[in-house]
This record gives structure tokens, sequence and C-alpha cells, in this order.
DNA sequence: ATATTATAGATGTTGCGACAAGTGTCGTCA
DNA sequence: TGACGACACTTGTCGCAACATCTATAATAT
């Protein structure tokens, strides 16, 4: 219960940070989602296609790809259905155990990777382009460890 | 094009640090819905109730109220319908301007606001109270600037 | 004074995300 | 070998959010 010198409207200075992580991530969210938009992707399913694409040639289990993902999933069976429709992906239950199914990329999933790639790296260096090497890696540093007591498994 | 020892996965560094403010929100987040839900309310929807608090005893219109939200609300006439049917805020057609509605956050708002205050202090802490005050700091000042060039009023 | 444009917000529609409950499959142990 | 629990999704349902469109009101131009 501290009262130093806090920003107006707010109570604390962990209350402010988390404000600003919300507001900045909220623009710069703005700037993906526009780019994302052009191809009918969000920002998840783009991040569910590259998760895949780095593990081709090899298939994931739906559940591990979940786990993948930058942010949960927990109704990851619908984006999937969604994106195979699409023909991006496609999906296969293992004979050896039909539990689980296993997730690939399509060639069309690739496809349409690469023709976006180049607008999203354009798009990550509009979003924090402005910034210099040092400070990047400062603020990068500053996010692990600030979500480090978090999660289960460390990146 | 520059091909200097990024992380695995990660094109640029302004691609690995926009995951990681991802991935941080999303991780905080989770945190703050956690409590928050208990009483009902969203991220969103406990900002509004808040900034309509700040105001009090003014009222604020829609529209401007949309602006001071974290996160952008094009949808905020129906956000605002649902806070108004539990009663936690009241809606009034300006009589010199008919087009504008003012709002206004109601006794039982505040009272909603005080009861789970304390809940959402501790809340901030258990996100971020690992991180010394140095740290947040610099970790508030880097959001800041990573978003100055995106917004239209700098905070 | 009337027509035109701008403003403020309400409404229709659509689709995604979250939670809960259900289905098929497998391992295990009496 | 047959019952039971665990696992890996799948489906039902609902609420919310986003986009476009529509209505009412006000300001401005003609």
């Amino acid at each position: 219960m501290k009262a130093t010198s806090n920003k107006p409207g707010c109570d604390s200075l962990e209350q402010e940070v988390f404000l600003n992580l919300w507001k900045t991530y909220d623009r710069l969210k703005a700037i993906e989602d526009e780019v994302l938009g052009k191809v009918g992707l969000s920002a998840q399913q783009y991040n569910a296609l590259r998760c895949l694409r780095w593990a081709a040639p090899a298939a994931i289990a739906t559940l591990d790809l979940g786990r993948q993902l930058v942010s949960r999933a927990p109704d990851i069976t619908r984006m999937l259905d969604r994106l195979e429709l699409r023909g991006l992906l496609k999906r296969e239950r293992l004979p050896s155990n039909r539990r689980v199914v296993e997730v690939k990329i399509t060639p069309a999933g690739e496809t349409l990777l690469d023709d976006i790639h180049a607008g999203v790296l354009e798009c990550h260096v509009r979003q924090l382009g402005h910034l210099d090497q040092k400070s990047l890696k400062q603020l990068a540093k500053l996010l692990k460890a600030a979500r480090l007591p978090h999660e289960s498994s460390q990146t």
C-alpha cells in the first residue's frame, strides 16, 4: 500500500506497467492485423501456420501445436478446422494411436506464408523499427523476465 | 534483410520483440482475467468503469469514453449496454445535443469497483511484483517508446 | 428556408473464442 | 478379458467483438 507518486489513475507502479503493456500490445497488434487481414488470417492462425512450417516435413499432434502457440488456444480444434477448410493444412489420425491427430502444412499453406512473408517483416519494422538495437534487446529481456514466473516451460 | 543471429523461428529482432510482447501480455492478462472473471467483468469493461469513476461526478460522452480506453473499442455501444443492464452505469441523452449520450457510473458500479479493488491490486503484484522498481520503470519507458509513433495523442 | 454534409450512436450480421460436456481410443490392472 | 480411468480431441452452446449499415440530430451551405 505505498503511495509513491503513481501516474494519475494508476494505483501502483505494477498496474501502470501492465496498462502500458496492454496498450502497446494493442497498438502494435493492430498493425499486424492489418497486414494479416489482407489474406484473411488472424495473428494466432498465422502463428500456427508458422509453427507447422518450422516443423515440416514432420507433422505435429494437435495439442502439441497448441502448446507451441504464443497465445493459449483452448479452441484449437476449430481454428484448425478453418485452416483445413481453406486447404492450408491437413490432418490425419495416427494409425498407431488413433486418439492423436497429426497436423501438417500443405503446399498451399506454404505458398500463403511465402506470399505474406515480406509484408509481415516490413510490418514488424513499422511496429518497432524506430527503436535502436539496444532498446529492442532490453525490451525483449524485460518482457521475458516479466513472464518468467508465469510459464511452466521457459523460452 | 540482415541475418544477424536471431532466435530460432524469428526472422528479425523486431519480430522477436513483438512475439515477446504478445506472449507476455497473454500470460499476464490471464492472471487479471481470473480476478475480474470472479465478478463477471472483462478487462475492457473494468477499464471502462474505472474511467467513469475517475471522471465522476461528471459524465462522459460515449465516444469520448471509447477514446480513453486502453484498447480500441469499435463496439462500445454494446459493451455499455451490458454494463447498463447490470446497473453498473447509466446513460442519458443530452437535451442540448440529442446526438450525444452521456455515461455515468452508478453507486452499484462504484461498489463493485470497491469490492474488487484490493484483489486487482494484489493481482498486479502477482503479475509483476518479482521485478524491481528500476526494471519496472524501464519497462514502462520502453513500452511507451515502442508505441509512441502509433498513437495520435501521446500519454 | 431548404438541401447537404457531418456527427453520435444504434442495429444487423457474422465469425471467432471460451467453457463445458461428449465421443472414441488406449493403457492398465484385477 | 473386461472394467475403469486417462487421454486426445470434438461438438454444443453462448457471449463477445468486429465490420458494415442505418437512424436521428446538428451544423453548414445555397
